[in-house]
Formats: structure tokens, C-alpha cells, sequence
DNA sequence: ACAAGTATGTTGCAATTGCAACAAAGGAGT
DNA sequence: ACTCCTTTGTTGCAATTGCAACATACTTGT
């Protein structure tokens, strides 16, 4: 458990908690579990109500589609979180499998405990619960924005609001973007070839010029 | 203010603190605001640090698009919430502008005395900290589901995954959604005439069957 | 019962997209 | 330098979609 303590003070879910790191997790009841390879962590349609903090090793978060085969949604690696959202909604299940990738340590927050106030009424609780507001707060921004983006029906617009916001992020015309082709297009949903030939086309009609992943709009 | 309170105990945000709503109004410096039909709450590009409540009237979310016409995202009407993300992301500038629709009150939290323990340290301060964060969770797995809907490529797609989604949530075959046609069409983003027709299709193949707003899964 | 308005379905057509298959360019390792 | 592998661009084609215009219910108010 020690081992990790540095990994977690620099997790933004426990920023202003740093040395004492210890007290809260007794006062929490945190437990780490092993997994080993391809374990399941939880299956789609349980109920979560707890936490889970990758320490060591990687999850992979599955869905089953329509017709019953597994999709890989997302990939975790150390110091990720999974099941804040559905833990403190309350009422939801997990539309998700969990299955660990490698072998992996997971560290369980039960939210219960995190909701409620222990007798000792530390100060950490307090902290933890505005950070825990913060990061979902983010997340949701995060998700505000997504889901505005792939509101838009064409691929230009796709791309347009894209590249829009990474010009506000960098704040600069120019800027590279964290994905290559193939993962923005899984990004934006679109197949991969039609938004090659999307951004070309717009790069010949002088909207933008771009190297690999660093664009430049016009 | 007096008056409100009745609609304010009901709010999810509120639950649980019923009976205190005055005494925690005062320690989180509320206060009220009346906009005329038509004035502006904030800007889009304005850095947001409060919450707003409807409590009479309604508001407009509007956000430029690419061409600068203002496009029309939501109208909230009393009771309901915003600027929540925003405000608890902290770093986050709006993105929206919110217009008052008729006259309006609003009330207005700021997060910095929701975050902040006051000095009296009542508790319901503390249940609404976790009122906040279960609504923000909720909101999460909400916009979740959101994304999973728009990431699909094809109306059938798409209409395959919500009517699954509704069947989930209504636990029965045959289930009304709350959509007519059209605002089904712009929350699954797809033209109307377009759904239309593949909703059509997916019955003829014997899919489903549906009047008005009823289905029926077969 | 009638008129007016709204919701839904229908259809032709052009534009966009996904798909598949391949070409070209770039990188990494030997 | 050569090979293998990855990334990106290209293109023909079929399928899906948006758009526009219109047809057909279904509501609602008088």
C-alpha cells in the first residue's frame, strides 16, 4: 500500500490530501484488491457503489453491443479512476464489464463511506468531496462537448468544431492534436478513409494546411 | 423568497434539507436576481462561478455556431439548474449564453460558499455537497448514454440502441418515449423525414411495431 | 362539422458517407 | 540499405442520409 502513496498524491482526486493519505484511507475503509489476468472487476448489470483506482496494471472496460459481442470502450492504466459516476448517481448499474488486463492491483473507495461523515469528522472527508465535485464537474463539461460534436451531421462540421476547439484550447492558430487519423476518426465516429479525404478536401479549398498531426488553419 | 420555498424543497439539489432552507439560504449568501424578458444572465465566453436556479420564468441556453447565428440549446423553465458544470469545473469558461425568456427571478449559489465550510458548519451544507455531486453523477452517466447514442453511425443504429435503452428503463416491451417525431429526429440528431423512413422500414421487416409515440418491440 | 394547424409518412434526388482495396510515404529495427 | 510495419492518402462504388416538397392523418378550437 505504501508503495503507491506517491501515485495517488498526484492524483487530482485526492489534490490537498497529499500527507495524509494514510488517516483518510483507514477512516474510509479503502481495500485493495489483485486481479489477475483477464479477471473480471465487475460485470455489466451490477449494481457499483464503490470506487475503483487503478494501482498497478491496466482494466479494460468492455460493453456488449446488439448482437452480443464485446466492445472495448476504454483502456485504464495506473492512477485511473472507473464507476465514479455510477456510484454516486446511486440508482445505476453498470452498462460496462471491467476486466483487468494485466495482472492489476485495484484500490476500492466504498462512496458510502465517502458520503458519509466519519465520527472523527476529518477535515480530509470534506476535501476529498469537493475534489470528487470537481473532477465530475470536468467530466461533464468534457461530455457537454462531446456530445456537441457528434450533434453535427457532416463530417466538415465535425471537423470544423474540432479543430475550433482545439484552436481555443492552444490558444493559437497552430497546434497538434493528441490523435492520429485513425483514432480521430473513432473520436469523431466517422470512418477513418472519409475523413482523410474530408480534410483534404478542405485543406484544397484553403481552409487549413496540416503535417501529420499539427494543423494550421487559415 | 418566502414564496419559492415550496418549489425549492421539491428540487433534487434541496433534498433533504427541507425545513432549513432559510437558515442555509443566509450562510450561502443566496441571493435573487429579477431579469426582464429578454436580458442577459451571462455570456457566452464569461467566466462562470455561481449556479443558477430558476425559481420564475424561464431561460434560454443559446451558443453561437460557426456562422455566428445564435442557435437555441435548451430552455429551462422553473426549477431547474445551470451553470452547475461550470461553476464546479472552476476552470471552465461558458460556452452558452443564457437569456432570460420572460421575466425572471433567479437564484444564484456561489460555489465558493458551497465548497467552503462556514464557520457554523451546519450540516446541510453537507448533504447539499453530496446532493450536488450525486446530480452531477447523474448528469455523467446520463451524457454517457448521450455519447454512446450519437457515437452510433446509422439512423437504424441509432434507433436499435434508444429503443433498447427505453425498453431497459420502462422494463417492458411496449413503452411511450417522450418524443414526438421531430424532437426524437434532433435528439438522435438525424432528419426527421429520414427517421421517419427507417422507423417505417424496421417495422415492415418486422422489427417492431409503434402508434404516435407507442412501441412495441418484437 | 369545419377550418386551421400540427404531426407523421412518402418520395425523388443529390450529396455525403462507409466500405474495401490499394498506393504512397514514413519509421523502426536489423 | 532493406524489410516490415504503421500511417496516411486515394478512389470506385453502393448505401445511407439530408433536403425539399407534398400527401395524409390527427387535433383543436369554434
Amino acid at each position: 500500500m505504501q508503495q503507491y502513496f506517491t501515485v495517488l498524491q498526484n492524483m487530482p482526486i485526492f489534490t490537498g490530501i497529499t500527507s495524509d493519505l494514510p488517516k483518510l484511507f483507514s477512516c474510509l475503509g479503502a481495500k485493495v484488491h489483485t486481479y489477475s489476468r483477464n479477471t473480471v472487476v465487475f460485470y455489466g448489470g451490477d449494481r457499483v457503489n464503490r470506487i475503483g483506482i487503478v494501482l498497478k496494471g491496466s482494466v479494460k472496460l468492455l460493453k456488449e453491443d446488439a448482437e452480443g459481442h464485446a466492445v472495448l470502450l476504454a483502456a485504464l492504466g495506473v492512477g485511473h479512476l472507473f464507476g465514479e459516476a455510477l456510484a454516486f448517481a446511486d440508482t445505476a448499474i453498470s452498462p460496462v464489464t471491467v476486466v483487468a488486463e494485466d495482472e492489476s492491483d485495484i484500490l476500492f473507495l466504498e462512496v458510502q463511506h465517502i458520503l458519509t461523515v466519519c465520527e472523527t469528522s476529518c477535515k480530509f472527508h470534506q476535501v476529498l468531496l469537493t475534489n470528487m465535485l470537481r473532477l465530475m464537474a470536468q467530466k461533464n463539461v468534457y461530455l457537454n462537448q462531446r456530445v456537441e460534436l457528434l450533434s453535427k451531421r457532416t463530417i466538415r462540421e465535425k471537423l470544423t468544431l474540432y479543430l475550433q476547439q482545439q484552436q481555443t484550447l492552444h490558444n493559437a492558430r497552430q497546434f497538434t492534436v493528441p490523435f492520429d487519423r485513425a483514432d480521430l476518426a473513432d473520436f469523431l465516429c466517422v470512418d477513418r478513409s472519409a475523413l482523410s479525404r474530408e480534410l483534404c478536401h478542405m485543406r484544397d479549398e484553403g481552409y487549413l494546411t496540416f503535417t501529420k498531426n499539427q494543423f494550421t488553419l487559415l
